[in-house]
DNA sequence: CTGTTAGCGCATTCAT
DNA sequence: ATGAATGCGCTAACAG
């Protein structure tokens, strides 16, 4: 008797799946009337579904989706392409189960791809993605440029972006209201007696820090507080860079009473930088985007929340939209943020004597 | 002149993409020239070639992948699924990336989709992979049986396990060394004068449950400790739930000194409990599995790290060998896990007086 | 080295 | 209500 170990699966004797024209010839009828059956298109009769039905059962018939989908006028393959910047973080995995349960309910499955902030990653994989024929693209963009885009929409595969805004393309957008977060975040920090109050930033060139830098200014304006130099710290690329940034402000001669982190490596980066000064609870501190544990610090982190599972539902929504044949122009959507206040934001100043 | 606001991409007015025919003509071959040249079949002479790359360029020619693999003998699509609990957590989360990791450097694009701990979802999304015709299925179980995947396996589909090991199937599973690392963990809390140490465990139903709690006893049996009746609390859904086990054992007529947490989830909601109660320096508590943020709470958490990437590595590794045709008898591995010291397992009992 | 023929698995069109 | 013929975009097997 032959030794026959194949639990772990293989290619060596792989039986062959059953195809339309298995079922067919099983349950005597044509292939399109087993098209039909497996389509559920209602035009045929009870006797002839319920046999092909048994054949489906007894072969184990899967529909191979690409093959179908090669034929169908609209070609649809219900795949989408989800690229983001890293599966791993936080953001985007929130993300990615946002864009999952949208996408179950149109029978649909997510490919997805990190870009680690690299452009050409963001080429490669919009390419792959066109490979695969993805029905359409969701973006959290890398690249500086989207012109290159415009072949691909052209060719009937919608893009929309997330989190951020394309450039050199008009194409749907759903971002979080960043400006206004960070004014409520710095507003929040006046309003608790600060007027020393600095900003940490990321990368310039992502607009999320932009947008995040000029909601801090409108809020110093508001309150009529000047931006002292050396207060604002951009480009911070990732949270052990904000550590060292936080700890040349906290040493320098005039150091802040507060702290505005743009982004959430940033607002860990500066709680480190904080508690190695022991200064935690002394320095106020608000961060732009929420993160695990955030309420487990002590003191508590005070942040401006993203509602990221929104950003991403709506999102998908708007690529499912223009996947059914929307085609009204471009539209930017804005999900407001939320401030939640847990401690470390409500620090006060200390005597000013 | 007609007002066109097409950015948004539409299905409305889809210029045709070129196939290979469109480039043989454009270029004067025939079409199997121009699938030589794309698929780099090197006997084609360096004149055609040209003559094809250039109308390639020229027609924005993209090779239709899922045709590609419907006619090619081995029948590759270059996808794989990946599914797991929930994309969002970090645990997934982590393993994705080092999934992608692997499948970029075959070529190969990500599927991936929750489980959320529903067999129901098990089988529906394996459904889904195998009519999308995936070239292999990397499986983070939640069924309580596995049989049903022998017609996939056989049909051509290998599935290798990650996390957990199938139950009704011998496959490819690659897992943490669940017992060894809780020995661990345990034996590090008895060393540090511990005898009252309670346990705070998962779903029982969860293999890595069982696995960490023979662990527990095993390090209690070597150090000649009687595991006292209530200290071992299973079943726990949650951090909120593990929070309420752990108010219990810490309001009960005898209290452990010590917590060995058997999952992240499990250690976060015993850190609530043990901050509600000021008790937060006084009870020892190692947690299986590194979390975000362990390092940045007071005091910093002790833990039984595993090598999530590595896991995710091998697993996947694992999975393109059965594709490339690997038919040895299936493999089990072990990832070993490692102490991470950081304060909470540290702590002595109380003076025994 | 190059081209021709056939057909992967399925949906469409048009018969009946 | 059912079926035959045709071809989606591509590669395999052969021919020249």
């Amino acid at each position: 008797m032959a030794v026959d170990h194949n639990g772990g699966g293989t290619t060596a004797d792989p039986v062959r799946r059953a195809t339309m024209r298995d079922v067919a010839a099983l349950s005597g009828v044509s292939l399109k009337t087993v098209s039909r059956v497996v389509n559920d298109v209602s035009t045929v009769s009870e006797e002839l579904r319920d046999r092909v039905m048994r054949a489906v059962a007894q072969l184990d018939f899967r529909p191979n989706l690409a093959a179908s989908s090669l034929r169908r006028t609209d070609g649809a393959t219900r795949q989408i392409a989800l690229l983001l910047e890293n599966v791993a973080n936080p953001f985007s995995a929130t993300l990615s189960r946002a864009v999952e349960n949208v996408a179950r309910e149109h029978g649909t499955l997510v490919l997805s791809g990190s870009l680690d902030e690299d452009p050409r990653r963001e080429l490669e994989l919009v390419r792959a993605a066109t490979l695969h024929r993805v029905d359409g693209i969701l973006l959290v963009p890398a690249a500086p440029d989207h012109g290159y885009l415009h072949r691909e929409i052209r060719t009937g595969t919608p893009v929309v972006f997330a989190d951020r805004p394309p450039r050199g393309l008009d194409a749907d957008a759903v971002m979080a209201a960043n400006t206004e977060g960070a004014r409520e975040a710095v507003l929040h920090l006046a309003d608790h007696g600060h007027t020393e109050i600095a900003f940490l930033g990321h990368e310039r060139g992502v607009s999320t820090a932009g947008e995040r830098l000029a909601g801090y200014r409108a809020a110093l304006a508001e309150r009529g507080l000047p931006e002292r130099p050396g207060r604002v710290v951009c480009d911070l690329g990732g949270s052990a860079a904000a550590a060292r940034a936080a700890r040349a402000l906290l040493d320098s001669a005039h150091p802040p009473t507060a702290l505005f982190t743009a982004q959430n490596l940033l607002t860990i980066g500066a709680i480190h930088a904080l508690q190695e000064r022991g200064l935690h609870e002394r320095v106020a501190v608000v961060g732009f985007d929420d993160f695990p544990m955030a309420d487990l610090l002590t003191p508590r982190v005070t942040v401006i929340a993203q509602d990221v599972m929104r950003i991403g539902a709506l999102a998908v929504r708007r690529l499912f939209a223009r996947i059914a044949g929307d085609d009204g122009p471009p539209r930017e959507e804005r999900v407001p943020t939320a401030l939640v206040v847990r401690g470390s934001g409500e620090i006060p100043p200390p005597d000013p004597r």
